[in-house]
DNA sequence: CGCGACCTTGATCCCGGTCAAGAACTGTGG
DNA sequence: CCACAGTTCTTGACCGGGATCAAGGTCGCG
């Protein structure tokens, strides 16, 4: 292979680098071969939208590299972010047209579509799709409730702490490196972005960040890159305590 | 029949009065008659808690009467609701032993329960339950993620109008009647329970329902049973425009 | 009647929102 | 290299919605 475009380099599945956490993570080598027949690769750039609320959507799909968020917005602006899309999430919802809520690009983004129609079609006949689309979904939405607690209970200093830590953890699995006893990490969003995750607003967001750096927590560099001295303390300032014994 | 307990007078599916909304609805009269074998009722009094977060959950199921709520407690005691459990909602995860919530009963309550490993075993060989179980989720995802938005960016006024409106819309759509443009349910939670579902105090849930019974927006009758003169003035008052087409 | 559960209302406080200014960083063109 | 503009982030001053603290009211039940 001459030319390495993503595109190209990603259309073997058995060689895709969410191979096996993404929806298609159960199928067999027959079952991937039928999916590769009904899927595309779409690139986007960092803000670009994908689909508007309302709109039609006529592909399903995986987030293959970058990051995505899932926004909802009320007449007079006020938005809420309310999920958030890392590698090997599902994008769309089968057995609906419209897409539910904006879906925008937050950094480059690589999705692996699939044509709704015939997704769907695969769905009733391939049990390995659905049983792990169902697990994927059951996650997502044990995920979504754990968000209503922060939302609804914890104070702004707590949110912040909790998204960090969820950032950190999500990285910490599949990428990133644990030098000795610190976690490093790139926070995929901006302020506002976070702020519209958190139900906050931006000026909060800042303030906070500042004094979890001025108080040790995190250690800044630049605004986006972080680094936690201890990963135990973070989630004591999320509130949750017990690190549910990663990083052992 | 002699007796009319209701364990009884339910224990065939065909006249269940969930039979179409459950996580059976698909299901034809073979596939009802396993799900039969497997199947007991169990009744718990309002105020009964169904299962602790965190203890062995050996069956799953669904709501025939009455409701409860999923809550996550904090260590410090903070507590947000973060699923409603109406007739024909489900209960419990398939593939997961413990209880990740709280689940109380808030009024009587009756659960047609499946032992959970039999009902796995289940989902793999009948396509119908596992179809409609992903509906289900979906469709609950889609709810936590509306919730999301209650919580993060509206209003006292407009998380109290939001809940009212969600209680009315479940009601009307199964139970309840509509004498001429009116809208008249229960409440089936206290004023501590609203609270945990808005993240908010009660004391400010129930200055709000003062503050909406005051501007008319609704009637109340005691504390519990409510008439709305117009529910499109209530949606207006949620924040949520459009009254989605419901009640023509 | 008296007790306990549930609800309402008032007084006060404080966290986070709002409004405003300016700093840091990035990219663009001269 | 600097000047400039645009975007993103930080910080300060002030305000207000909802939390907190505290009484008191209502209802149902033994």
């Amino acid at each position: 292979m001459l030319h390495s475009d993503l595109a190209h380099s990603t259309q073997d599945c058995e060689a895709c680098p969410i191979r096996h956490r993404a929806v298609c993570a159960r199928c067999d080598a027959d079952e991937l071969q039928v999916l590769e027949g009904i899927k595309y690769y779409r690139s986007f750039e960092a803000g670009q939208t994908v689909v508007w609320a309302g709109d039609r959507m006529d592909f399903v799909g995986s987030v293959v590299s970058g990051v995505a968020t899932l926004t909802q917005t009320m007449e007079d602006g006020r938005t809420q972010m309310v999920g958030l899309l890392l590698p090997s999430d599902f994008v769309g919802r089968p057995g609906r047209d419209g897409a539910a809520y904006d879906v925008v690009a937050t950094t480059n983004l690589v999705i692996c579509c699939f044509r709704k129609k015939p997704f769907e079609q695969l769905m009733e006949t391939t049990p390995h799709i659905a049983q792990r689309l169902l697990q994927m979904t059951l996650d997502e939405l044990d995920a979504a409730r754990e968000w209503m607690l922060v939302l609804g209970r914890k104070t702004a200093r707590e949110k912040i702490a909790s998204l960090l830590a969820i950032v950190a953890r999500r990285d910490a699995t599949l990428n990133l490196l644990t030098p000795n006893g610190k976690l490093v990490f790139d926070l995929p969003m901006t302020r506002e972005a976070m702020s519209d995750y958190l139900g906050l607003t931006l000026e909060t967001v800042s303030r906070q960040m500042s004094a979890l750096k001025r108080d040790g927590v995190i250690v800044l560099e630049g605004t986006r890159h972080i680094t936690v001295p201890d990963f135990s303390r973070l989630l004591e300032e999320a509130g949750d305590d017990s690190d549910g014994g990663m990083l052992s």
